[in-house]
DNA sequence: ATGCAATGATACTGCATAGTATCATTTCCG
DNA sequence: CGGAAATGATACTATGCAGTATCATTGCAT
């Protein structure tokens, strides 16, 4: 009783399935979605195949799973407290959490697995957009638009404004890492991207 | 002698091997790496499979055969051929061309797979940067560089900027069209796309 | 024509894995 | 402690595919 009782009772349920889902999450971030074996999988999250089956229909719907969790981890409440300050201060503190996520290596490897499979599976790349870049997109939008109506900013528009600062944080070294061509982002050019970023939004030159 | 004789000797060989490349080609694109079977890349390349075995060692070399000559095909003397101008028209010009690049559907199709496959095979990933999107960077690079000089441009680092001017003109329309949430560019976004990467560059707002 | 090199047809060898079925075993609750 | 529900272990079905081997056939050059 002084254990495992936490806010909304935590099942035996939940606990199998957050296990389940850890291990799948592992799996699958090492060897993507085709190459994962279900056995693996069961191996990785200590439990037998059919129990795996037995909370998940289908290695499709596993996945889903995955995306799901792994998305809610990332975007925080850390990442939103971030654009509760003054513009520049606030877009650099946006910025440099935003790279770091974008660059960590299960996003990279998340973003990988989804594009690759969104061809065969359209709901799971939905599923990450709208969990995942979306919701940031909508974070950022929601501040510039703020900033609008107080006057503390001009944007013509910001929704789209929103979009190419994400865009810049990225910039081709995100290609480059999925691609394999360099690992991670090395410090010089996360200060740059960081620096564009900003700029592009507060049109300093 | 009257038909097959164009400038650098044409021998039977080239003639079945780019046969070959071009069924895969279309296999490749429609299934992605792992789903393309060997026997249907045979079939559609009208060729036996073992003569697509005698042309190429294993299903790797033959993709890296695949992307080489899609990037030759698309990165063409046309689109240098678009920056012989002043800067605001070269600038629209290469970004209009670049974009439909980027969104049409052989090219998405080609960096998913590229994606999806560049961890197991990292020579693919630096293959298909290599001969893709650097050689854009490299080309509009040399564009800025050399107005750089002529004190046509005033960039701090035109390489950079060369990068940050292809990002703007992805945008996150090609994550999410990667994604599958959309099929192409709208028409709209394409104009703003445009419009965005061009006032990067020359600083108005 | 003739002989050699390239090609076709086809079957085969391994291998790997999603999902199911079956039955023994554990776990937890009252 | 007893019994139901969840879980484990394991074998099985069905499928698919890379790459190889073999031999018949074609096409081209001399």
């Amino acid at each position: 009783m002084a254990s495992g009782a936490t806010a909304a009772a935590v099942t035996r349920f939940d606990v199998k399935r957050a296990n389940i889902v850890g291990g799948a999450k592992d799996v699958f971030l090492r060897h993507g979605f085709e190459r994962a074996s279900m056995d693996g999988i069961a191996a990785a999250a200590g439990v037998s195949k059919m129990t795996v089956y037995r909370y998940f229909r289908s290695k499709e719907e596993l996945f889903a799973g995955v995306i799901r969790d792994l998305c809610e981890r990332i975007i925080d409440e850390d990442l939103e407290r971030m654009l509760e300050r003054r513009p520049e201060e606030a877009l650099r503190g946006f910025a440099r959490k935003m790279v770091t996520i974008l660059f960590a290596r299960d996003t990279v490897e998340l973003h990988r697995i989804v594009i690759a499979e969104s061809r065969r599976f359209p709901a799971l790349g939905r599923l990450f957009y709208k969990s995942g870049p979306e919701a940031c997109i909508a974070m950022l939008a929601a501040y510039l638009e703020r900033h609008n109506s107080r006057k503390t900013l001009n944007l013509r528009n910001p929704r789209r404004t929103a979009e190419e600062f994400l865009e810049l944080l990225r910039g081709y070294a995100h290609l480059r890492v999925l691609l394999g061509l360099q690992k991670t982002l090395s410090a010089r050019e996360l200060e740059e991207n960081i620096a564009g970023a900003v700029q592009h939004i507060l049109g300093a030159r």
